[in-house]
DNA sequence: ATTATACATTCAGGATTATGAATATGAAAA
DNA sequence: TTTTCATATTCATAATCCTGAATGTATAAT
């Protein structure tokens, strides 16, 4: 391997997670695993432009995803694709707690199973 | 500051040291400090461009510089910058062992005072 | 003051990338 | 098998960025 390739290769990687829309979704996810439809109702973005996002992070290895019949989750390759992130928000002097909060912010329920279980179960506690 | 914004700044950051060229910067200006004409006898470009490169890597607040004279000589802001490429070069699958070997490399003198006596102590070693 | 040297900036073009619209695919339900 | 739903892909164009050429500025030497 050339020492220009290496660099290279490193940029690339990199220029893959370097978009605020794409670092948005690496912290929604975080170390769990998100369907299409969770990131969609979280940002209130199109679903293409979401697809379009999630790929460019699958090519580079940053994601991988799974499908369960009509759903697919996506989750992090390496978790420390995440701690990289969090360095990065750290040197630019954006505060950990502030990322983190958005990360955790509640979404509205989306249709995939886990989301109907949740729904479910708020439902019975609150009739109860 | 909004979230939104929170993110445009980690990926302005980001995307300042996700090039192939300001990469081999980073790692050859490592945990020292180099001046320009260095960096023009280490990579063989021209001074322009590397100027360039130095310029987006100082406008986002990954490197210092400071002027000696007729030499400007540029660090890191934050060594922590360092770490997170190095980060980044382990999750793409590039060995340490291969970029650090790049970064430490002898590069050859030029005209700046400390390469100037450089090597006049290699001359006088030399010659005794 | 003039010249030389080290570095910085501007600018135009070409190359890349981002984005939205449209459409395709794949799985499950009817 | 037709339809529906969740997600993926393609395509065109708008926006952005990279790069090299030319030129500007700051410092020191003469």
């Amino acid at each position: 391997m050339k020492t220009s390739d290496a660099f290279q290769s490193i940029s690339h990687s990199l220029r893959a997670i370097d978009h605020s829309s794409r670092l948005q979704i690496l912290w929604a996810i975080g170390r769990g695993e998100m369907c299409v439809c969770h990131l969609e109702a979280k940002f209130g973005w199109r679903q293409a432009y979401i697809s379009q996002h999630l790929m460019a992070l699958r090519k580079v290895g940053v994601l991988r995803s799974r499908r369960r019949g009509k759903f697919v989750y996506y989750r992090l390759a390496d978790v420390r694709w995440l701690d990289l992130a969090r360095m990065a928000a750290e040197l630019a002097g954006v505060s950990l707690d502030e990322s983190n909060a958005f990360a955790t912010a509640p979404a509205p329920l989306c249709k995939c199973p886990p989301c109907q279980e949740r729904e479910e179960s708020l439902t019975i506690s609150f009739t109860m």
